[in-house]
DNA sequence: TTCTCGATG
């Protein structure tokens, strides 16, 4: 019965509704919201301090009814009592759709809104929308959603899902969230950076504001983590309906995962058993690498899937195969929250995933390859059982799991540049940022590492305070140095031009490199390449696709990514809302590029490289080594400029710079004077025309302005 | 001469 329940339930949060499954045809949604655990179920509360009287009362009355109540009345009693709770729903236990709906019939609506927080936009919608229908409105009335690019809400709304980040930029218009009578921080067990910046507030804000209700849900494991952080706050268990999973671990470590799951889809597949099979790779390289050939002439279809590949490629795995088929969804670790695939009966885990971790001393990212913790092992073999009994096959030891692997993950604050967390606390008001209360606090180095790097980009002054330029940047949905070159390029009357440079550097992966066609999509993509820069091979690409009607079917013929580039449009489209909200300018320099390049360096000089040997690079300001990416208009030219700028410098194989610009020697001692200083080098026998030759040298800081704000 | 895990404003 409760597996049915769940079962059909799993229908709702599917986009297409064309399958509506029977249980909701029959059904009213009246009687569908009490079938879910969290209606009719006993609450397990793990309870401390006053709240054991309150709770004492409330299943006393249920017991005295002599028949199970719904536990909602429990829930909303000891809310009412307490400020902040914390509540560990399972899969599948409603918690999503209900919670807002019971503090809205309790009353909280009465005097603010219930606002509830998704990591990610798709759920924030689709969530909205299936309570609108249970509420019986609009989407948009009494129950909306907020998501960057729509706001889908009116003066009517009661009930607002939104991103977390939505809630982030919301509290900085609006520090104590007054519009709000309750908040609701949801899937805050996967700690996005956006969930442990508002973990922090939030907690102030509550205690500021004694209306204020919060509830932040949480796995079992980190359960009494957040009681703790929040003051030994209550703890509601509400159990979930999923079909158990058997586990089955390796007996000996694997030394090669790609071979090793694709031994293992075999063999669940020549087995005999039905059902479709998810494995989880680290990355792409690895899917594409996987030789499912063996499979063909066995009636399997083999599906990627990863977020860069094309949509319609994506949508693959959601359509039905032929009768007598069975699908293979080769996946990274997109399969294990952003997307659920119906009919999985087994999951094959290769142990391992691709993290991103910023080391802030050379101020580079690392994209490395972990093995996972044990909570996304327990999240992918869940994967298993949503619509059955399922077997997951981990290709690690069951000693591995036990003793190898984290509990759960190391939070994003942790291992992430900071730069724009900082930016934004510093624009709240938090004096002290190393004294500001996080869950997991950042390491130091990396705070004071983001402080100085807003400190030389103007956004503090020496005292650490915020200055003008960095309240404007604080506006822009944007990393700080490209806030900064936006606002640089207004003076230098090149902004149209910078806008769209930076609405395309806020996208990932423009160009699209099919697998087999390496060579051909190369060659198209040199055609838009401009020599000294590929910040301007960007804008080149962007003013020929604009030239081009924003077409799609131009950007097939150019591999490049269409999906990519309409996000671009709105990413610009947002930005000069904004431009033109602050009253600055819009102009475009024309053909004059070089003063877009000097712009660019205007916020970049403090990742400038010099040219050392042919083709080689050292990063001017540490003397480390740094490679040209062989994706880069720079490369393998026979054009290597003296001094280079660089986005981003990410470590895989090597120390790679990825969009670089060339720049003038003097425009970094210009415009980077706490950096570089022009020195007047001798005449040499080398050097001809006995003109002055500048050399550029990365000059000791005088005074390190961490010294002044670490603090105060 | 390489490849970008996943999300967010």
């Amino acid at each position: 019965w409760c597996y049915r329940a769940e079962q059909k339930f799993a229908e709702h949060m599917k986009e297409k509704n064309e399958a509506r499954s029977e249980f909701a045809k029959k059904k009213s949604l009246l009687e569908q919201r009490q079938y879910l655990p969290i209606f009719v179920s006993i609450f397990h509360l793990l309870c401390r301090r006053s709240i054991q009287t309150s709770l004492f009362f409330s299943f006393k009355s249920t017991i005295l009814d002599g028949r199970l109540l719904p536990d909602r009345h429990s829930f909303l009693a000891i809310y009412r009592d307490n400020n902040i709770v914390i509540v560990v729903g399972e899969t599948g236990s409603g918690k999503t759709t209900q919670l807002t709906q019971y503090l809205h019939e309790d009353g909280y609506t009465s005097y603010g809104m219930v606002g509830c927080t998704q990591p990610r936009r798709v759920a924030a919608m689709s969530v909205a929308k299936r309570v609108s229908e249970e509420i019986g409105s609009n989407l948009g009335d009494e129950v909306g959603y907020a998501i960057r690019f729509e706001d889908c809400t009116s003066e009517k709304t009661l009930i607002k899902y939104m991103t977390d980040g939505i809630l982030l930029r919301e509290s900085l218009r609006e520090s104590d969230l007054d519009h709000y009578s309750a908040v609701i921080m949801d899937e805050a067990h996967e700690r996005s950076l956006n969930t442990d910046v508002l973990f922090g507030l939030l907690r102030e804000v509550v205690s500021r504001r004694t209306d204020l209700k919060l509830i932040v849900t949480s796995a079992t494991m980190d359960s009494d983590k957040f009681a703790a952080f929040f003051g030994n706050v209550p703890i509601f268990h509400i159990p979930g309906r999923t079909f158990p999973v058997d586990i089955l671990f390796s007996k000996t470590p694997q030394e090669d995962y790609v071979e090793a799951a694709v031994k293992q889809a075999l063999q669940i597949h020549l087995s005999g058993l039905m059902g479709d099979i998810l494995i989880f790779m680290p990355g792409q390289e690895d899917i594409e690498v996987s030789d499912m050939s063996g499979f063909i002439p066995l009636l399997v279809a083999v599906l990627p899937i990863y977020s860069q590949l094309p949509s319609d490629l994506q949508a693959k795995i959601f359509q039905k195969a032929p009768d007598g088929v069975r699908k293979c969804i080769v996946a990274t670790n997109i399969a294990e929250t952003s997307l659920t695939v119906d009919g999985i009966m087994f999951v094959v885990d290769s142990g391992y995933c691709k993290l991103k971790v910023f080391n802030p001393r050379i101020g580079m990212d690392a994209l490395q390859v972990f093995p996972i913790s044990q909570a996304n092992a327990n999240q992918r073999s869940g994967r298993a059982g949503r619509t059955g009994p399922g077997q997951c096959y981990r290709l690690y030891t069951q000693s591995a799991y036990k003793n190898e692997m984290l509990t759960t993950t190391i939070p994003e604050i942790q291992r992430t540049n900071l730069a724009n967390v900082v930016l934004l606390l510093k624009s709240l008001g938090v004096q002290d940022l190393l004294l500001f209360h996080f869950m997991d606090p950042p390491p130091e180095d990396n705070m004071l590492n983001s402080m100085y790097q807003l400190w030389i980009l103007g956004a503090l002054d020496n005292t650490g305070a915020l200055t003008p330029t960095g309240r404007l940047m604080v506006e822009f949905p944007l990393d700080p140095a490209l806030s900064k070159m936006l606002i640089v390029s207004c003076d230098m009357c090149c902004s149209a031009d910078i806008l769209i440079i930076v609405s395309m550097l806020s996208v990932p992966a423009i160009f699209y490199r099919p697998k087999g066609r390496e060579e051909e999509s190369d060659q198209v993509r040199e055609k838009f390449s401009v020599p000294e820069s590929d910040h301007l091979t960007y804008l080149n690409v962007y003013m020929q696709w604009k030239n081009n009607n924003y077409s799609s079917i131009w950007c097939n013929d150019h591999f490049i990514h269409t999906k990519a580039m309409r996000k671009v449009r709105e990413v610009r489209s947002q930005l000069k809302d904004i431009m033109v909200q602050q009253k600055m300018n819009l102009v475009s320099c024309g053909s004059d590029w070089d003063i877009i390049r000097k712009c660019i360096c205007a916020a970049y000089f403090h990742q400038a490289a010099k040219l050392k040997g042919i083709g080689e690079y050292v990063n001017v300001r540490t003397g480390m080594p740094c490679h040209l990416h062989p994706t880069s208009s720079l490369f393998g030219m026979g054009y290597t400029p003296d001094y280079i700028i660089y986005h981003e410098l990410v470590m895989t194989t090597k120390e790679y710079m990825q969009c670089v610009t060339a720049v003038d020697g003097e425009w970094l001692a210009e415009l980077g004077p706490m950096f570089y200083s022009v020195k007047q080098a001798g005449k040499t026998e080398e050097r001809q025309e006995g003109s002055f030759q500048f050399q550029i040298r990365a000059k000791k800081l005088i005074s390190h302005p961490s010294a002044g704000f670490a603090g105060k």
